[in-house]
DNA sequence: TTGTACGCGTTATCAA
DNA sequence: TTGATAACGCGTACAA
């Protein structure tokens, strides 16, 4: 091992003091270095392979150059969509990204908070939807707490939290909307694919579009109403089981896109062609869904979005505390929800 | 702000030295601390609400915790399934993953190298395609090496760089045996979207079927390999240029999976019926895409465990040096390319 | 403009 | 088993 070449190498090298060497090439707050001698130190650098260690670094200046991002899966489109917005911002503003996964395990998002607090995390950003379990919301809540009262900053993507900024995503206007467009087309027998029992996203998107469809005076059947898996062979399973029901249905939704493409393939499967048979629809737009067949008809969500928006909200400064942005969806109707004759 | 509360402050609280302190709290090599005092130390932690500075420990300890993982695009569903697999991997090792996208920018992952030695960074994998690009290759290497020398581990996903460990991916064998299956289901006017110049996982997997094809009698007129972007767009545009040929292509080979959602697009958009009219094949068999319908003829590779692969290859010390492992993909026949009569 | 010296929070070495 | 104390690599008052 040639060991690890310091700073102090470097300015032995440029015959520089320690200090002038660190001005020199980090252009400290007093960017007074002299050209000449400026030249020399980053020469000395370059010539030793010198390569500044981050975290002497950010022992020194009392903060670091990385923002955390939780999420549950990032093979999920859905996150990876929002990962996609968050590294690119970050690293427009030479951050650094550093992802942890809970895999759908509970209780790992506070543990993940525990860990971005040691790394020094300048932010933490979570997106993903919580359960509706006081206790596991209150032990992330406190988690926030302490490192937000240790000067960390934070912000959410999706289910706002009390006290913590959070770019809301518009569920219940999206899924009103998109209620009030099928409805629209015609159909009127109406089937929810909800997500599990106290999934706070999946509920309010399920709730906002069976109350809009009971006020429009086409109530969803209790029975056509089927918890099912957040997930694509969530989608398929709660599908089929709807099906089996004989219920008549004339349009399903799903409350996601993946789901409503297993949704798809259940119905395939089960001989109902989407479209004429039984009509479809999901929430997100997720960008790699856009050319199932048939077009799948949806909610748009700007996925990209909200990972900067996340970012600029998290740093936005100490003094602005706890805003709450909504971003709302956008209805797109695709074959998958033909007019209904 | 409360300020930061640090070891030393647990230690007073706790009435005992520093170094027992941290001995308590780390269990250090030497494992030797009273439970009596061990207990005290804890507790006093745990009042005080004391976070370890991971940097701090980084820099007494010589070395981080961290892992960094580079790839094109997280949106992309090829990455992102990758990374799935890498975070999950990392996690059980009790590692960190910080993720860099270079968002196709040529010179990124030499510059993302950098970072990450900046950062310390146990180990760096670097996932996805690079081109055919001397200079581009040779820096990224040197990058590469002055880490490596430096002490750092590195293993790449997909193509191989001399000295590096590679998990390499069987992306000729897998184009060969995909181009045998379909000549065996009597397919004999192919076409090719080949993605890229110079991209060489593409021209891998392109050459592979070409090959193949010719050597099976059935070679691939020269007109109907045509060039495009790796990406969705890509595929679409090239097949629409390609159908506009009028060569009557029986199957069109798109070089990735969602290239070939692209391609059944602008096979629909053009009133051609993929399977009947024209039958396509991807690569990669992408989970998302998995239902789309017809369901799409692919190669399968095992992305997930793509990156616990390359975690465990570069993690398993500088005494193995730059293993190459191949890992092959499978053809999965789906209806998007019938047996044809 | 440059250099000296101290502090950042931990770990590890060496005595006690 | 425990406790001083010297690193670790860098930034930055403060002094020159």
């Amino acid at each position: 091992m040639p060991g690890p070449v310091t700073l102090s190498d470097v300015a032995r090298e440029a015959e520089v003091s320690l200090a002038t060497a660190s001005r020199a090439i980090n252009g400290s707050a007093n960017r007074t270095v002299r050209p000449e001698l400026r030249e020399r130190v980053l020469a000395a650098a370059e010539r030793l392979h010198y390569s500044p260690d981050a975290n002497a670094q950010a022992m020194a200046r009392g903060r670091t150059t990385t923002i955390g991002l939780i999420v549950h899966d990032i093979a999920d489109p859905y996150f990876s969509s929002i990962a996609a917005g968050v590294t690119a911002a970050a690293d427009q503003l030479g951050l650094v990204v550093t992802l942890l996964t809970t895999q759908h395990q509970r209780g790992r998002e506070q543990q993940f908070v525990e860990v971005l607090q040691s790394q020094r995390a300048r932010a933490i950003l979570i997106a993903g939807g919580r359960y509706d379990d006081a206790d596991g919301t209150e032990s992330l809540s406190q988690a926030l707490a302490g490192y937000m009262a240790s000067g960390g900053a934070v912000a959410l993507i999706g289910q706002p939290l009390p006290d913590v900024s959070t770019v809301a995503i518009g569920n219940t206007s999206g899924a009103i909307e998109l209620a009030q467009r099928m409805h629209g087309l015609g159909y009127r027998r109406f089937g929810v694919l909800a997500g599990p029992e106290g999934h706070i996203t999946a509920r309010d998107r399920r709730d906002g579009f069976v109350q809009t469809l009971a006020d429009l005076g086409a109530p969803v059947a209790p029975g056509a109403i089927v918890e099912c898996a957040f997930t694509r062979d969530g989608g398929y399973e709660g599908m089929r089981d709807l099906l089996s029901r004989d219920l008549a249905v004339d349009l399903v939704f799903a409350v996601n896109d993946v789901m409503a493409v297993g949704a798809m393939a259940a119905a395939r499967d089960a001989d109902r062609e989407v479209g004429a048979d039984v009509a479809v629809a999901g929430f997100d737009d997720i960008v790699t869904l856009r050319d199932v067949n048939p077009g799948l008809t949806t909610v748009r969500l700007p996925l990209d979005e909200l990972g900067a928006k996340a970012i600029e909200l998290a740093l936005a400064g100490p003094a602005a505390e706890a805003t709450v942005v909504e971003v709302d969806g956008e209805v797109v109707v695709r074959a998958s929800t033909p007019p209904r004759a």
